[in-house]
DNA sequence: TTAATGATTAGACAAATATCTAAATAAAAT
DNA sequence: ATTTTATTTAGATATTTGTCTAATCATTAA
């Protein structure tokens, strides 16, 4: 939860999240897109992958990151609390 | 959207708003709840309050929190575009 | 009007965070 | 074998964050 929390914390991780709706993509794609240096992405990649809401394959010498959703049901369990 | 993801990216904050649950409450009663110090959860409250989680009314010497719940809708809209 | 109570503001400080460059690792291509 | 390419790790640094104590503000009570 804490580090779900962490991981949604900060613009350059939900926007990572959101491109990664249209597929997986390795981390230099994904690296290309921002304005950030590789080591930059790839440590946004590492707390995404911590928190459950990326996982990654290591293809070649690629690493692929794909977006997991079912993280999200926790995040939706938590705010279900509130409902009402 | 930020300032929601930031309040939310704290222990003892989502601890003040499951606290909520059960009803308004005086700063003073929430901060009696933990274990830090009155200025610590008058900070906490600040954050919650920026991200409209919470509203505050000023009754006599007593400042009264509110859970605001309507937030939650931004952030369920958010989570939908990953549905599926 | 003075003292007490509830709460916030100000300022300090240690810990965490986001970023960078340089170096390391691993796989592919020459 | 050597070099290039993709990625991560290491280490440094500036900023942000969570916490505290002390001081201030505002309201109520003596």
């Amino acid at each position: 939860m804490n580090a779900l929390f962490k991981a949604l914390n900060d613009p350059t991780r939900r926007a990572i999240l959101e491109r990664l709706r249209a597929g997986p993509q390795t981390a230099g794609a994904i690296a290309e897109q921002f304005q950030f240096s590789a080591p930059t992405i790839s440590h946004h990649l590492d707390l995404l992958r911590q928190a459950d809401l990326v996982t990654s394959q290591k293809q070649g010498q690629f690493v692929v990151y794909t977006l997991n959703m079912t993280v999200f049901d926790e995040l939706l369990g938590w705010l279900y609390q509130f409902k009402s």
